[in-house]
RNA sequence: GGGCCGCUAGCUCAGUCAGGUAGAGCAUCGGACUUUUAAUCCGCAGGUCGAAGGUUCGAAUCCUUCGCGGCCCA
């Protein structure tokens, strides 16, 4: 009992929810009719199977329908019911003459948001809407709440948010969020099999948070007496997999950062990691196209788009541009790793920026580009030879000093894949996160911490190997042309909501 | 963290500038109607105006603080 009203008088002195359906205070109300209602047939099959039936003739046909009321039209005598069902709408005609009396009045008392059973021939009225005449016509399911207002549905983006299922029921925007990522989900996992992937699953609490620059979420696990973190990046696992000898691996699931909520970031997101054993940076950039253009042809059917009222064409290949070419732009001047510290932070601080003390040339150049570039890129484009300093899992560049082998993917201004040569020396792998345990030490709560156990396992020999990072959420975005990540998540995280 | 905007009936919104009995449409509830398409017509009911405090004879409206949400910036 949903509510647990066991009477009408209980229910009527709690003025805040006098709205709600007076039939459905009875537990009969509410009650579950015929438990396996199974329609024989759905709305958008029914409407294209009897494309060329005429107006005010009949099928000859009998189908069973069920889907929820989203509109009524009573007229005494005759009512017509519209059904939607998980395919679309189909309107039921329902006569007096032609129903028994108790399922001419389920039709007739229905209310907005009750789920119908209804079983007749399909004809198309006189007015030329296909219908299901019923012949009989059961309550499945009671709504007890009221549905939005049928025409102009619910807008409020809290309430569409908090109240997710009246959103899928009125706004069919809702709908293709939900399926486009279905379908990017399924075409990134296709994509990957055909080149002889296996998926993998990696640990989700974990003793000690790596592979990114981001604060994690912590829990305190009971049984272990001891403290476990939600991971940032199943990085570190899927090495110690590639160590393990399986050369192509990817995971693809949530992952967790304790920031800020913004149009581009939510606490909990979706990202694929990928990691293929020889392989370099530059094999990463062709699966990164391969991956976002299969799955802009399964959502879209085209690699071409438009994106916030601009064309955006994800066709393979994608222009390649240098980080340092890209700050020298947008500042106006040659920038390179090459430069002096100062000279560097000099430049930063004209533009505006503020530069930490224990910044190197390598944090302040990225930091110009982060601020200054990356917005501005249209792309898709691929920014590649990132700063070895910003760069601690990646291999330092084979012939360009103080840079890595990294690049990440710009699409509308954003980030939305990264990606490196591995690096797998280990003696180098410790140097650096040790570099990363002295930041934090210091005060820096985003640097990496020592994982002794990673390195235990690098140490073991990990085969040179290519990885990638590719934010699903973002990848959504741009191919169901939502301004915020919220679209692209069915449940976003907002603050608790008081007084529920 | 900062700026701006919003929060009024279940939903969509007026009313706030210029203080004076809280409104409309849809939904709900009651009634009429056998081919409707946001059906139509008649009638009833529905409110902690986000919260608290202040100013005032009188506050949805003015002031202060807070909460929640959105957008932009960091």
């Amino acid at each position: 009992m949903p509510y647990g009203r066991s009477s009408r008088s209980v229910a009527h002195t709690e003025g805040a929810e006098d709205h709600l359906r007076e039939e459905s205070m009875t537990s009969e109300g509410t009650g579950s009719g015929p438990g396996a209602f199974r329609p024989s047939a759905r709305a958008s099959e029914l409407i294209s199977r009897f494309e060329d039936l005429p107006e005010g003739e009949g099928s000859g046909v009998g189908e069973s329908v069920a889907g929820r009321v989203v509109a009524r039209r009573d007229s005494g005598k005759l009512v017509f019911v519209v059904l939607q069902d998980s395919t679309g709408r189909i309107q039921l005609f329902c006569s007096l003459s032609e129903l028994d009396p108790d399922s001419f009045a389920t039709a007739k008392d229905c209310d907005l948001g009750d789920w119908l059973g209804a079983q007749g021939e399909i004809i198309r009225t006189k007015r030329g809407e296909l219908s299901v005449k019923a012949r009989s016509v059961t309550l499945v399911a009671k709504a007890m709440r009221p549905l939005p207002d049928k025409w102009h549905g619910v807008t409020d983006t809290e309430t569409r948010y908090r109240q997710r299922y009246l959103d899928l029921i009125v706004n069919p925007d809702a709908r293709q969020a939900l399926e486009a990522k279905a379908k990017v989900l399924a075409s990134v996992r296709s994509t990957l099999a055909d080149r002889g992937f296996i998926e993998v699953e990696t640990p989700i609490l974990q003793p000690l948070p790596g592979g990114a620059a981001a604060k994690p979420f912590s829990a305190r696990y009971e049984a272990l007496d001891t403290e476990v973190y939600m991971r940032v990046a199943p990085e570190l696992y899927l090495k110690r997999v590639l160590v393990g000898g399986v050369e192509r691996i990817y995971e693809l699931g949530r992952c967790f950062r304790n920031e800020g909520i913004s149009t581009r970031h939510n606490p909990e997101f979706t990202m694929l990691e990928a990691y293929q054993a020889f392989a370099d940076y530059s094999d990463m950039m062709e699966l990164v196209e391969a991956i976002v253009a299969a799955a802009a042809l399964a959502v879209m059917g085209t690699t071409q788009l438009i994106y916030a009222e601009r064309e955006l064409d994800l066709t393979p290949p994608w222009d390649r541009r240098s980080l340092a070419e890209l700050a020298s732009d947008a500042v106006g001047r040659e920038l390179s790793i090459e430069m002096s510290r100062d000279e560097l932070a000099n430049v930063a601080a004209s533009h505006g920026l503020e530069v930490q003390a224990d910044w190197g040339p390598g944090k302040i150049l990225f930091h110009i580009y982060d601020k200054l570039a990356e917005g501005e890129i249209w792309g898709p484009a691929f920014v590649v030879d990132f700063p070895e300093e910003v760069s601690p899992l990646a291999r330092p560049h084979a012939d360009k000093a103080g840079l890595a082998e990294r690049f990440e993917a710009v699409c509308a201004g954003r980030e939305m894949a990264n990606a490196f040569s591995e690096l797998n020396d280990p003696v180098l792998q410790r140097e650096r996160l040790e570099a990363q345990a002295k930041k934090r030490a210091a005060g820096d709560e985003e640097a990496m911490r020592l994982d002794e156990d990673f390195l235990r396992a690098l140490e073991h020999g990990m085969p040179p190997a290519g990885g990638m990072g590719l934010g699903i959420d973002r990848l959504v975005m741009l191919l169901t042309n939502a301004s915020s990540i919220r679209e692209a998540l069915t449940f976003p995280q907002l603050r608790p909501e008081k007084g529920l």
